[in-house]
DNA sequence: TATTCGCATGGT
DNA sequence: CCATGCGAATAT
């Protein structure tokens, strides 16, 4: 009789492993299916020990021990994989459970027994010792999407020449039919892409084709994919490594290109981060981490186009400049489809002194400051998104001391109205059609194609978007409008210049001839990169700026989020300051969220680098395992975020 | 997370 | 008396 321990392979908080029973030859590493709640479910096996060696302990369970249901002997899961789990789970401080089953696509689960049918029989060195942590190569390749598809063509042909196969990760289903569509030409039969919303026969044949295919391949899929048991992966490429759908937005949270870094490394392939521009962070690894550039690094703006800044500079609000009004009117005149970007409305909030037109920066770094409602006597604040400077409500403007402050919020919704506005006043607009793509007008995939493929067919047409429109836009727009760069600044985000820029490229990239940026702010550093059409000294820039305030990639970064009423926030409050004294915790108070009643509270642990990584990531650091216990140990009613998006 | 359990409520 | 609903507890 064994006692056996098990990671169930499927979501839901449990504290620690299960524990079952059995006289079935089990070892470490095999699957097992076993009873949870009247349920059969597939789990791993974590530890097997004899029974004399628990008798000890057996009496203080508080439990009945049930029996394991049955083997189904090895794991079809490469040892590698189950490390690179175990390792990612680490690093995010995260549940087990919910990390491994999320790092498997739910079909390997669901299929098991089929999937196990069609893998290979050999028999995997499974031990309790994890795999040793090899020094990969690591690359960057920074450039633009044509010479990454040249360079993937010439790295295939390579690989396989070399008899190993490549694996490209990519973050979106749609990106895994475009990416197919661009690199199988003449490599058909050697081509495989997966993602989870092919139908289930589908993707059992694909793999067993994987499995079985005795000549090098390619693989292009999401990152729970590289779960596929191939042995001869010689390099994986992480395409998007901009994208921040490499998130999870549930639980749990973790970074599936932290986790394919891990798995290239436990598997010793060679690893490549690929992007347009790559995030700053990475870009930081070069120096931090020794990655070394695949070419040299391109930090070229590559818009043909004609850039404008303009500022409205008046008194009163108006939305367009008298330029950028003309600008609109002439461009649907002449049957130009125009593009407006916006941000989506609550989140815009920027305030401007109705004397002199400015708006109330931030005396630190110069980026507006955004109003909130702090929920301590309902006082108002202001706060700085960027270097989270706070500042009186009550305060009066810094260049002429008004007092005359005027908050405003621009959404997609004013400047839907706006347009409105414009077209019903120009007679011969009157047919424009204006639409609007946001969260809110497109709850569904189908929903936003739709309203971009009519905004397409329809000439002269006008689409006031939100950040996905750039996602589903197929055809390039001749102009296109930042109605309010400032209002960019009001997102909370400590990462936000970068994020800026990201826009600022994306909508670029869909424009062929003009691109107006409306802004009180002509001097704003972030304009001044994309009007030079050069990022280099930007980035430069902004990466010593976070090293100053001692910012990721140079600190790590734990935030700890609570959400409840206001017994609750108390007591969690408490509970944080009494658990991290020993760290140094800053807690922030928590603003009055749109729910009625609740209060986020969030706590920032920052941390030095090498006390918050894993030895394949970083060279010479570990996890801190007090602290990692303390983390685990927190009620499920607070959230984890190593490496957080952002602060609020 | 998802399920279950226990308690309160309410209608018959 | 059972049906329903909701919040808290909990999984081996």
């Amino acid at each position: 009789m064994n006692i056996i321990s098990v990671i169930p392979l499927k979501k839901g908080i449990l504290k620690g492993d299960l524990t079952y029973f059995s006289n079935l030859d089990i070892s470490i590493g095999d699957i097992v299916s076993v009873p949870i709640r009247n349920r059969k479910i597939i789990a791993l096996v974590t530890s097997v020990k004899k029974l004399k060696e628990w008798k000890g302990n057996i009496k203080e369970m508080d439990f009945n021990l049930k029996k394991v249901i049955e083997t189904k002997g090895k794991s079809i899961f490469r040892k590698e994989f189950l490390d690179a789990v175990s390792d990612t789970t680490k690093y995010f401080a995260q549940n087990k459970n919910m990390t491994i089953a999320s790092l498997i696509p739910n079909i390997f689960i669901e299929e098991y027994d089929r999937i196990a049918l069609i893998s290979p029989k050999e028999e995997y060195v499974v031990s309790a010792e994890t795999t040793p942590n090899i020094r990969t190569e690591k690359l960057l390749l920074q450039c633009g999407e044509e010479d990454r598809i040249s360079t993937y063509k010439t790295l295939v042909r390579e690989s396989f020449a070399r008899g190993k196969s490549i694996f490209l990760v990519l973050p979106t289903e749609f990106d895994i039919e475009k990416y197919t569509n661009l690199l199988c030409k003449g490599i058909e039969q050697f081509t495989f892409s997966l993602h989870s919303s092919m139908s289930m026969k589908k993707n059992l044949v694909t793999y067993e084709k994987i499995i079985s295919s005795s000549h090098p391949i390619l693989i292009i899929a999401t990152p729970p994919f590289l779960s596929i048991p191939k042995k001869n992966i010689g390099t994986i490429i992480l395409e998007h490594e901009n994208s921040n759908a490499y998130r999870t937005i549930r639980r749990p949270h973790v970074d599936l290109r932290i986790f394919a870094e891990i798995y290239a490394s436990k598997i010793n392939a060679k690893f490549i981060l690929s992007d347009d521009v790559l995030r700053f962070e990475t870009i930081a690894r070069k120096e931090l981490d020794n990655f070394n550039p695949l070419h040299s690094m391109s930090f070229r703006v590559d818009f043909g186009g004609e850039i404008e800044i303009e500022n409205p500079r008046t008194l009163t609000f108006q939305m367009f400049s008298a330029k950028t009004k003309d600008e609109i009117i002439s461009g649907l005149e002449s049957k130009k489809n125009i593009f407006i970007f916006s941000l989506r409305k609550g989140l815009a909030t920027e305030t401007l002194c109705k004397d002199c037109g400015r708006t109330v920066n931030c005396k630190k770094c110069g980026a507006p400051l955004v109003l909130y409602l702090s929920h301590k006597g309902k006082k108002r604040i202001f706060v700085c998104n960027r270097c989270a400077e706070e500042k009186d409500g009550d305060t009066s403007c810094e260049s002429c001391g008004s007092w005359n402050l005027l908050p405003l919020g621009i959404g997609t919704d004013t400047v839907y109205e706006e347009i409105k506005k414009i077209i019903t006043e120009e007679t011969t607009l009157s047919k424009t059609k204006v639409f609007k793509l946001d969260k809110e007008s497109a709850k569904t995939q189908r929903g936003a194609q739709n309203i971009i493929k009519e905004f397409e067919e329809n000439r002269g047409a006008i689409l006031v978007g939100t950040e996905m429109t750039f996602f589903y836009l197929k055809n390039k727009v001749p102009l296109s409008i930042i109605a309010s760069f400032d209002s960019l600044w009001s997102i909370p985000n400590f990462k936000m210049s970068e994020k800026i820029i990201h826009i600022i490229l994306s909508i670029t990239k869909n424009t062929t001839s003009k691109f107006i940026i409306q802004t009180k702010n002509e001097n704003d550093k972030a304009i001044g990169a994309i009007e030079s059409l050069n990022l280099l000294s930007f980035i430069r820039e902004e990466l010593e700026d976070r090293k100053a305030l001692g910012y990721p990639p140079f600190k790590r970064f734990i935030k700890i989020t609570h959400l409840g009423d206001k017994e609750e926030t108390r007591k969690a409050r408490k509970l944080l300051e009494e658990v991290f004294k020993e760290y140094s915790v800053e807690i922030f108070s928590g603003f009055v969220t749109q729910m009625k009643e609740k209060y986020v509270t969030n706590a920032l642990l920052k941390l030095e680098l090498k006390n918050w990584s894993l030895p394949c990531l970083s060279i010479d650091s570990t996890i801190d395992e007090k602290l990692f216990t303390k983390l685990l140990n927190l009620p499920p009613s607070f959230e984890i975020f190593v490496d957080p998006e952002d602060l609020l």
